[in-house]
DNA sequence: CACACTACCAAGCAAGCGCTTGGTTTACAA
DNA sequence: TTGTAAACCAAGCGCTTGCTTGGTAGTGTG
């Protein structure tokens, strides 16, 4: 557990993970991103914390408040990490490069499956939901944005910085379908080679 | 209906979309993509073409079949158009944007809705079916692959092949979420800056 | 006209779903 | 030791789901 995450936990703005309600989110967060939210049942998220089905209904009011809270938490997390990673950057070019190396992190380590569900089943929230959501991600946006703004004031970067973000968006969101860490390529490799779609 | 399309449909190969089961297809694409597979229902599904839940079953033998039909003729389909629009592509630059605006076709024209249900509900599919599609994904990946390794050989591409086209993977199919072919920006524009991504 | 075949309807079944309820155990503070 | 609240269980309710069944119009063929 990072200092990010730790400082979170203690000021109350994510729960504990070690709590039985945080087992219960890691379990969701992977069925969901194994299974899908909708073919999930409650009896199998009971079971994957060894209690009933009913039982979870003392620590949440639905099965979407489920859903929505390991969705929240995620955005919550990641965006703390985004700041504390942007600190030690100082060019545009090395601002980029942590905020792709960032957003691969999320996908790729602990956050992982809850990010995946944040990509994959943001349709079965009910709209005012959706709603929030998106608007959770705005700050995280903005960053994003405004460091690509940086980098074509310095002739980095040529592209329109919207249309880049988004498509820088849907590359790295991607690699949760085909990348493992574990594998041949490191993730600070992989953030390198990204970060060469947008300048060269 | 366009040449590439009129061929397949005479030929046998895919479900004319005129037909009550092309019709069907249609619908089915259509739901599927904006409310996802397992919260679209069969009686949902006869009733957007007009016919009773039960009737649909004289069709297909089960709502997973539906499924799979629209993904299987949305690949035909679209492998056809490829093929078709390598031919009028030369050097390897010219390959590439024909293919990446092939591609963004699929996603913002006729099977944009289909293809949207290739990315999003392939979970929904069993094991064998899921491997099944991916094999008929094989030769449309290998066009892709050995265009780009045409142009590293030239000196325009300087990513790995694989995971270059891994990256646009994503960036292609993440449009779906924000472009509108009806808005600002063309279908042609977005191709060029998608290809600005693989090359500089 | 008789026959066969396709396309459909009306009704409903069995199973599984999210969630509720009433009561019991556990933990801990007073 | 007693009181209280959180955490949980056992049972099942009401509803929806995908799909089946038995029957019926409509259409073309000999």
């Amino acid at each position: 557990m990072d200092a990010v995450l730790t400082e979170l936990v203690s000021s109350g703005k994510i729960t504990d993970p070690q709590s039985a309600k945080g087992r219960l989110m890691r379990a969701a967060a992977h069925l969901f991103k194994t299974k899908g939210y909708e073919r999930t049942t409650v009896r199998e998220l009971g079971a994957a914390v060894g209690i009933q089905s009913g039982s979870l209904f003392h620590h949440f009011k639905s099965k979407e408040a489920i859903l929505l809270c390991v969705m929240e938490e995620t955005i919550v997390i990641n965006i703390a990490r985004m700041h504390e990673a942007l600190k030690q950057a100082n060019s545009a070019e090395e601002k980029l490069l942590a905020l792709i190396t960032c957003e691969l992190a999320s996908i790729h380590t602990d956050t992982g499956e809850a990010m995946g569900v944040l990509v994959y089943e943001w349709r079965s929230l009910g709209q005012d939901k959706q709603k929030y959501i998106l608007q959770l991600r705005d700050e995280y946006e903005s960053l994003w944005l405004s460091t690509i703004e940086q980098g074509k004031q310095e002739g980095l970067i040529q592209h329109d910085g919207f249309i880049l973000r988004r498509l820088l968006t849907g590359a790295i969101g991607w690699t949760t379908t085909w990348y493992r860490p574990d594998g041949d390529i490191s993730l600070d490799e992989l953030a390198e080679q990204t970060l060469k779609l947008a300048i060269k």
